[in-house]
DNA sequence: TCCAGCATCATTTTT
DNA sequence: TGATGCTGGA
């Protein structure tokens, strides 16, 4: 390191020390969740350049999704300025060989016009040959979807077609006698589906997603000067890398050996793709001057999201445990809400969403927060909710507007244009508009194209001049308009017109819009997708205008910033993107986001929400490797700062009648887990309250300045305006335990209070709040607890299992009113004893032979200056999971009753074990803000209205999100027919 | 060739 | 519940 600079001033010093290790070496930084990898790939990036003088244009930087380089890419951009980053080797693996493969095509015997196919027409393409085998395929119920990802699986592995029938061939013989006629394994269908399909993609001029890797490595490998720039490459979220692509990082820094890594065996959540995790053994293996860097402290989660999803984590027997520490506060812990019914849950987190924006007095904006799904499909229910409420929201991730069909039709016309050899999008828009074209006639094209050994197109080129004879019944007055339209848009582009335009001159040729008016009830809607892929045509064109004007400065020979033709460009951008890769308006940040977990991976918000944690869900009921879907919600629980919601409902309905569905066992677990050993649970089943100190606690964490009071006042009088309750919560209960009942024989001080005594789980008599929920107060986690206040002494009788629990007598006797203003530090710290910073393990997790950093310091001034008081006397230390003697605190708040609940404006008191509760407390002492009379009557319908106006999702968002009404996940409603055709 | 209507099935994750 | 696939008639 020959100097350190300001951004390497924000690092801690293990980070820095990964950030500015020598160059010319190879490294793992290996780290949980929230550590700061990302950070610390991005300032060695920096650094490499900045301070070792490496040319950008020799640095190889990989991300796992392209919203992730671009974000990387911004970040740089601020440190490095455009000039110096547009020459980085940046982007996902695909992205990359992509790139590199158009410039260096002819090396791998690939025309450099080919076509990236994407997997619904690799399905397809697959499908029909399946077909071929109709009679063997009943025997063995193989599915497209199922062959086409094991082709996948094999190319990640690299093992080609020829490969693997081999494979499949031997093991056949070794079972079945030589010489037999015994039907085709499975294995060897499959097999000899991949030759075909091979065979296909070749002769179309076309790659798959794999085969853009594969091609790559054949290029990196074989042709060694091609890769002669690269001085070090970076790679990020290493864990989820599958062979293919370590050969290809391999091959890249084959000739310089520098290499850096990041990664968490922990996230690893892409095994289903073939990823591999031990990779990180074998680059240890293939390097053995691997350095391993380990970073303990997390930086995004306050301490009870941390405990919580270490604790969710650590159930992985397999799992090597490692430190993961935070100096934040506990804060507050993370919520498990129970309901009945699917569209009560969606409607608890549409009215909690609310909730918390109102009572933050401003301090959370809709962007803050993300709903995390297993998959798609359940965003259904949630979007409808969210939209009742008017609550703006966007959804993340995947292709769903370049799988439009709409969007397929104009995409298919253009990649005819360039490359006409590319038969699934000749199939696509042959008769769109109906030209009479059908199955039969279609079936004889391909049939004498294959005869003549020529494209289908070019026949039908040759029909149309006459050249060759036509069909009995005729074809050309079929083809007619369709030859005259390609071959005029062909010459435009040949002229050198952008995709955009080319775009507008293909919809009046064919009269596309007239099509669609025709053929789609909901055209409009259509109609406006097709607008949009047009802007989104002129953001690329835009887009490579100015990387091109970036880069004329520093011409050099290994440039990506080859001569690809705006259209190629385009269409390649269109299949290797997805939604939200480069949103980075302004308007989107104004909306809740829905995206899945696994998309969520290296994102984080201050409040994350995952709906459906039930049993069938996490584990996904399909799903092959639980401990995969283990660290998947583990990755999920972590992208959270501040607030955690897991939801769940108890039912689920089932062709009209209900049945009842359990709780995650991932959560039951624990859940259990905590209740034998007597220690506070790690979710609480009621919402959290926001007073004023949650609040400044939430802004700390957030390094955010605290909202004024008053605005809280408003926000809050006009949210309760609204009505708006949260459907009732059921209790967690451990097992053996009648549900209403839970509670007058289960004591966990802090839980939320039986519902009633008469059995009956859904009528809650309890006192309720303006937020429909019982006033209880929020249990502190925020101390650390000394160990003395830990006093295992009552003995306690689970009545459902008959074993006995040592309980902690806290707060003496129960039933309990407790009075405990949540989890401040600042609030306790006359009283608490200083916490005893507790030294993460250094046990190596990952190898014995490890190079062990220093233990982190423990303590950052926060880069915001939120409060007086330093950090340091607010951070506590301790050792990632378990092992921390629990116990509620038995400390009083230290300001007298009437202050708290003056500035908080919740009750705070009152959690009562009873089974039937205290008529007295019916109504709660202290209500909740009401619209105060000094408040009142203001125009109100102005108030409201800033609140509750449901501005009406306009069509550019449910555009670009591949929306209609309806959603995502599958295209409901008869409107939004499905892009199939 | 196209479309309406009926039957069936079953809810994954992505570059 | 809602989407997808198949069939038979126009
Ligand atoms: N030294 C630091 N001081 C303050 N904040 C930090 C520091 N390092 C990282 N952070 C913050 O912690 C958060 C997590 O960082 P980052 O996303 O880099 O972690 P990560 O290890 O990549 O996480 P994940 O594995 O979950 O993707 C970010 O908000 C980042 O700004």
């Amino acid at each position: 390191m020959e100097r350190t600079d300001s951004f390497l001033d924000a690092l801690n010093g293990v980070q820095l020390r990964a950030a500015t290790h020598p160059p010319n070496s190879t490294l793992q930084i290996l780290a949980g969740p929230g550590s700061g990898k990302t950070r610390v790939l991005t300032s060695r990036i920096a650094h490499l350049i900045l301070n070792c003088h490496i040319p950008p244009a020799a640095i190889c930087a990989v991300t796992f999704t392209n919203k992730a380089a671009n974000e990387m890419r911004e970040r740089l951009t601020k440190l490095l300025g455009k000039t110096q980053v547009a020459q980085l080797k940046m982007g996902t693996f695909h992205s990359l060989c992509a790139r590199f493969l158009r410039k260096y095509s002819k090396l791998v015997d690939v025309p450099e016009n080919f076509t990236v196919c994407d997997a619904s027409e690799s399905k397809k393409i697959v499908a029909t040959h399946l077909k071929t085998f109709e009679k063997d395929l009943k025997a063995h119920n193989l599915e497209p979807g199922t062959v086409t990802s094991i082709i996948s699986k094999a190319k990640a592995k690299r093992l080609s077609a020829d490969g693997y029938l081999d494979d499949a061939k031997s093991k056949a013989h070794y079972r079945g006698p030589t010489g037999t006629e015994s039907p085709p394994t499975p294995d060897i269908i499959v097999g000899e589906v991949y030759v075909l399909y091979e065979a296909t993609l070749r002769q179309n001029n076309a790659l798959d997603f794999d085969d853009l890797l594969v091609f790559g490595v054949k290029l990196f490998s074989g042709h060694h000067l091609t890769v002669g720039w690269c001085r070090h490459i970076l790679v990020d979220e290493f864990q989820d890398t599958n062979v293919t692509q370590y050969d290809l990082m391999r091959a890249i820094a084959n000739s310089v050996r520098c290499i850096t890594i990041v990664g968490d065996p922990d996230q690893s959540i892409y095994g289903w793709r073939a990823a591999e995790v031990e990779n990180l053994a074998k680059m240890k293996r293939d390097f053995p001057e691997t350095v391993q860097i380990f970073l303990e402290e997390n930086y995004r989660s306050t301490g009870a999201i941390l405990e919580a999803s270490l604790e969710i984590v650590s159930q992985d027997s397999k799992r090597i445990a490692k430190s993961l520490y935070t100096a934040h506060p506990d804060g507050i812990a993370p919520v498990l809400y129970q309901v009945n019914g699917e569209q009560e849950e969606a409607s608890f987190i549409a009215i909690e969403v609310k909730r918390l924006v109102a009572q933050m007095g401003g301090a959370f904006k809709w962007g803050d927060f993300a709903i995390l799904l297993r998959f798609n499909a359940l965003s259904r229910t949630i979007e409808n909710a969210l939209q009742k409420e008017g609550i703006p929201c966007r959804i993340l991730g995947g292709h769903k507007f370049f799988e439009r069909l709409e969007v397929k039709d104009v995409l298919a016309y253009l990649q005819l244009l360039d490359n006409p050899a590319f038969v699934p999008a000749l199939l696509r828009v042959i008769n769109v508009p109906g030209r009479g074209i059908g199955e039969k006639t279609l079936a004889d094209i391909l049939q004498r194209a294959e005869k003549a050994q020529k494209s289908p197109l070019a026949l039908l080129e040759g029909i149309f001049d006459m050249r060759v004879p036509d069909n009995k019944p005729s074809i050309r007055k079929k083809i007619l308009s369709f030859i005259q339209a390609i071959r005029k848009l062909r010459k435009s582009a040949e002229s050198g017109t952008g995709p955009s335009d080319l775009i507008n001159e293909l919809l009046d040729l064919v009269e596309y819009q007239d099509h669609l008016r025709k053929t789609q009830p909901d055209w409009e809607t259509r109609w406006e997708n097709v607008r949009e892929l047009i802007t989104f045509a002129k953001e690329v064109e835009e887009q490579s205008v100015r990387d091109n004007a970036a880069l004329a400065l520093n011409e050099d020979e290994s440039s990506l910033n080859i001569e690809m033709s705006a259209l190629r460009q385009f269409l390649q951008v269109s299949m290797l993107s997805s939604t939200g890769d480069n949103e980075s308006e302004e308007s989107n940040q104004e909306k809740v986001t829905i995206t899945t977990c696994h998309s969520a991976k290296g994102l984080e918000w201050p409040v994350v929400i995952i709906p459906s944690v039930d049993a069938t869900t996490y584990p996904f009921i399909r799903s092959e490797d639980e401990d995969e879907e283990r660290r998947l919600l583990y990755v999920a629980c972590t992208r959270a700062k501040s607030l955690l919601y897991l939801t769940r409902s108890t039912t689920r309905r089932v062709a009209g009648d209900t049945k009842s569905r359990a709780l995650s066992k991932f959560i039951q677990t624990i859940m259990e887990k905590r209740a034998k050993e007597n220690k506070i649970p790690l979710f609480i089943d009621h919402i959290p309250h926001l007073e004023l100190e949650n609040r400044a606690i939430l802004c700390k964490v957030l390094e955010r300045p605290e909202p004024d009071e008053a605005e809280v006042q408003r926000m809050v009088d006009a949210f309760t305006r609204q009505g708006r309750e949260h459907p009732p919560g059921i209790p967690w209960t451990p097992p053996g335990q009648a549900q209403a009942n839970a509670y007058s024989n289960w004591s966990y001080p802090q839980s939320f209070p039986s519902s009633s005594s008469t059995g009956d789980s859904t009528s809650v008599s309890y006192p309720m709040t303006s937020f429909g929920r019982p006033a209880i107060a929020q249990f502190g986690r925020a101390v650390a607890p000394s160990p003395s206040s830990f006093t295992p002494t009552a003995e306690f009788r689970h009545p459902g299992q008959g074993v006995s629990f040592s309980r902690p007598s806290l707060v003496q006797p129960l039933p309990t009113v407790t009075t405990v203003p949540a989890l401040s530090h600042t609030s306790h710290l006359a009283l608490a004893k200083p916490a005893p910073i507790v030294a993460p393990l250094f046990k190596s997790p990952f190898s014995s032979t490890t190079l062990r950093v220093s233990p982190p310091r423990p303590i950052k001034p926060p880069q915001v200056p939120a409060r007086p008081s330093p950090t340091s006397s607010l951070s506590i230390a301790r050792p990632a999971s378990g092992s921390r003697h629990t116990s509620t605190q038995s400390i009083i708040p230290s300001k007298p009753r009437s202050q708290i609940l003056q500035s908080g404006g919740n009750r705070l008191t009152a959690a009562i074990q009873q089974p039937r509760p205290n008529p007295s407390i019916k109504e709660p002492p202290v209500p909740l803000p009401k619209p105060s009379s000094s408040h009142s009557a203001p125009p109100a319908a102005k108030t409201t209205a800033e609140v509750t106006t449901p501005p009406p999702q306009n069509g550019s968002l449910k555009r670009r999100l591949g929306m209609g009404p309806r959603t995502a996940g599958g295209y409901s409603n008869k409107k939004f027919k499905p892009p199939t055709k």
